[in-house]
DNA sequence: CTGCACGCCGATCTTGACCTCCACGGCTAT
DNA sequence: ATAGCCGTGGAGGTCAAGATCGGCGTGCAG
């Protein structure tokens, strides 16, 4: 009775089995097959197997390039961790004009989702957050974002750090939540609108601390 | 090599092997142990055997009560969503001050991760949402929460439902995943102060919509 | 006193997933 | 052209963890 269903949506054909590639070329095949089911599956759900049927080779040549399926995950876990964060630090980074700074970081997350694959859930969605290992980088990546937030609202409120922290994880946990539930309800409002919504929001409640509620229009 | 740490913290001795337990208390025993092992070590990587020894029984004493292991977590977890799908309309019931509906709303989360062995782990940071079970009751809890939120919003801006929709995740994801970042600071900020600044930031971000800003003093 | 029912336990089975061993085919240097 | 080498493939070992079978002790009805 436990079976649950086997048979995996395959958005694009296995491939063929038996062309030779340089090891580079490989490897990044090899990470890509292994997002795919990842993403799909989950990481327990995800067998060693399913993930070499996808790559279209064998599993030994698997195990040449990773030394265990937790490297492979955790592969390409830092490659997204590092890519969400460099994205919300540019974001921050892109403009002086803090309205514009929420409204860029906002829309960080919602690319973030959005993009290739839906790796987003290795980061967000993980199903294996009680290893250290995943657990320092998904906390690395929330923390990360939350100090570089964090700064600005420091900077610009003249609250203590510890509330600073606080607000910042509140709107980094805003921001990936909503850009989730958004993606999950199939872009029911469109993206920019809902961005801009979320803006507002997010806006007016920062905006009213302290030093700021003043230099506003 | 992958051997991961064995030991666990023991928070409490286990129970004394050979006492006799009409069969309601037991199961109510039973329940509890799971409940402290699924929180410590998540579903995956907590063991049968783990929960018998915990409970302080053997192993085929657990099968008597529940069929397996999934129907043993899904029991403990519907419990849980259940507790905080009340818990949030009790408190936008509490009031038909907005402004105290919010505050309410966000100490209930509050409440909600300070309670009891940490229970929360098993709704907001479960290890198994892969299976279609568990995802549904998850789901079923963001959304419960997510609509009563809506429905206020819905009521008292003229938004459209779908934008109110966006905002209500968005104010229940901050209000969880900042709950949760605060209790992971080892509670930083006391907690009345960190509702009152949550309340403030989310207050003053949704009053500020349509048919508010008007109002308010 | 005695048989019965209930709750409990030690020991075992089986499945499934991660991880390696022996045979094969295409490329290169002489 | 041919001999050697390197990467590939299928089949198998190991082990942990979920799930189960026969026996034991205790308390109560008759």
């Amino acid at each position: 009775m436990g079976g649950g269903v086997t048979a995996i949506e395959q958005t694009e054909a296995v491939r063929p089995r038996g062309t030779r590639l340089p090891r580079r070329a490989r490897r990044n095949q090899l990470l890509g097959a292994a997002q795919e089911v990842f993403v799909a599956q989950g990481y327990h759900a995800a067998a060693m197997d399913d993930i070499a049927e996808r790559a279209g080779v064998s599993k030994p040549v698997l195990y040449q390039h990773f030394p265990g399926k937790l490297d492979l995950y955790l592969a390409l876990l830092d490659q997204h961790c590092e890519a969400l964060i460099q994205s919300v630090r540019s974001a921050l980074a892109s403009t002086s004009d803090n309205k514009q700074r929420v409204r860029a970081t906002m829309d960080a997350y919602f690319a973030y989702v959005e993009d290739d694959g839906g790796a987003f859930r290795l980061v967000f969605e993980s199903d294996l957050t009680n290893e250290p290992a995943v657990r320092e980088r998904v906390d690395k990546v929330t923390n990360e974002c939350a100090e570089a937030i964090c700064d600005v609202i420091a900077e610009d409120t003249g609250l203590s750090r510890a509330e600073s922290m606080l607000l910042a994880s509140g709107l980094g946990g805003l921001a990936q939540v909503v850009a989730r539930s958004w993606l999950h309800s199939d872009r029911s409002v469109p993206r920019d609108q809902a961005v801009q919504l979320l803006t507002s929001l997010a806006w007016r409640g920062i905006a009213g601390f302290p030093l700021h509620g003043i230099e506003q229009h």
